[in-house]
DNA sequence: AGCCAGGCTCTCG
DNA sequence: CGAGAGCATGGC
């Protein structure tokens, strides 16, 4: 094994302890985050690799070291392209000062994005990623879940050995090959299995290309493609564009949770309908889903506004 | 124990 | 065409 280090520059504020406390409870093998340490697979051309990163500086002016651990040594490029894949998963480049500005004349957000400065959505590699989990989450809770999701990559990601195991996410190649019966062995419901198998082998067949989507300029027309697919619906649809393609224009108002935290912080905990979600989201502009991240985030960390 | 949790499809009437 | 059943597992 060898250990490559390189470093990575943030687009300022940052804050990898915000950005990656979500990860604090994750699965040691997959993605998790301990002691400062973030720690994932990323895969560079054709090898995969595991990933430290840890965060040097503070806010407005951030660094990032991150350990590439390799079987063999890495080139140039190949940095290069592990350091664009931890730019990306965390968004380092986003300017969220702007995020901060549109919002200004939202009292109750400006509060939030006060507390949670340097806060990032985190990105899944690859859509289809994105698109799998968030069927996996349709209906159950986010426990239930993460439980079935590790399930999955455990048993058809490519696992990667050096002190421990880790799992790279699996390929729609190796589900597609996979059976119904060891799909549900994950805990995933017949349909459930039919939905991830079935979009698994469009992808593997090339009839299915869901990298296209981040070139799309629209948020309405991924959602209205993404919908047509058989097991995806608005909800997952909209998960899915803000959780893999850097496009935040989205408020799935139909999410209970979502509209639970836009109720706690605007209206006293009512409930209110997916409407007046809409409707109250309309002051976040462009960046309904990422301030609907920053609402969950404050929820969790018990931030009052 | 039973119901709910970040939905969706299929089947009835 | 709208309403409603059924579904997976874990936590409360």
């Amino acid at each position: 094994m060898v250990v490559e280090q390189i470093t990575v520059k943030p687009l300022p504020p940052f804050s990898l302890e915000l950005s990656a406390t979500i990860f604090s409870r994750g699965d040691r093998q997959i993605r998790f985050y301990e002691n400062g340490k973030f720690t994932q697979t990323i895969r560079v051309g054709n090898k995969l690799i595991l990933a430290v990163v840890e965060a040097k500086g503070d806010l407005d002016n951030p660094d990032l070291y991150v350990q590439l651990k390799a079987s063999k040594a890495l080139s140039t490029s190949e940095k290069a392209e592990a350091a664009k894949a931890i730019c990306n998963f965390f968004n380092l480049n986003l300017n969220v000062s702007q995020f901060y500005e549109d919002v200004k004349h939202d009292s109750t957000m400006t509060k939030i994005t006060q507390r949670l400065r340097g806060l990032r959505i985190p990105t899944s590699p690859t859509v289809y990623e994105a698109l799998i989990d968030s069927i996996v989450e349709q209906q159950i809770s986010i426990k239930v879940a993460k439980a079935l999701e590790a399930k999955i990559i455990k048993k058809f990601g490519v696992p990667l050995t050096f002190d421990e195991v880790y799992y790279e996410y699996p390929t729609p190649q190796a589900i597609a090959s996979a059976s119904i019966e060891e799909l549900r062995q994950c805990g995933l419901s017949q349909r459930k299995a039919e939905y991830i198998l079935g979009i698994s082998q469009l992808v593997k067949e090339g009839k299915l290309n869901l990298e296209k989507f981040k070139q799309y300029e629209k948020a309405e027309a991924i959602i209205t493609e993404l919908d047509k697919i058989r097991g995806v619906g608005v909800w997952t649809a909209e998960l899915t564009m803000l959780r893999s393609m850097n496009k935040w224009d989205a408020l799935p108002a139909d999410d209970f949770g979502i509209r639970r935290v836009i109720s706690h912080y605007y209206c006293q905990d009512k409930k209110i309908s997916s409407s007046q979600a809409r409707e109250i989201a309309q002051a976040w502009g462009n960046w309904k889903g990422l301030a609907a991240f920053y609402l969950i985030a404050a929820e969790t960390l018990g931030i009052t506004a």
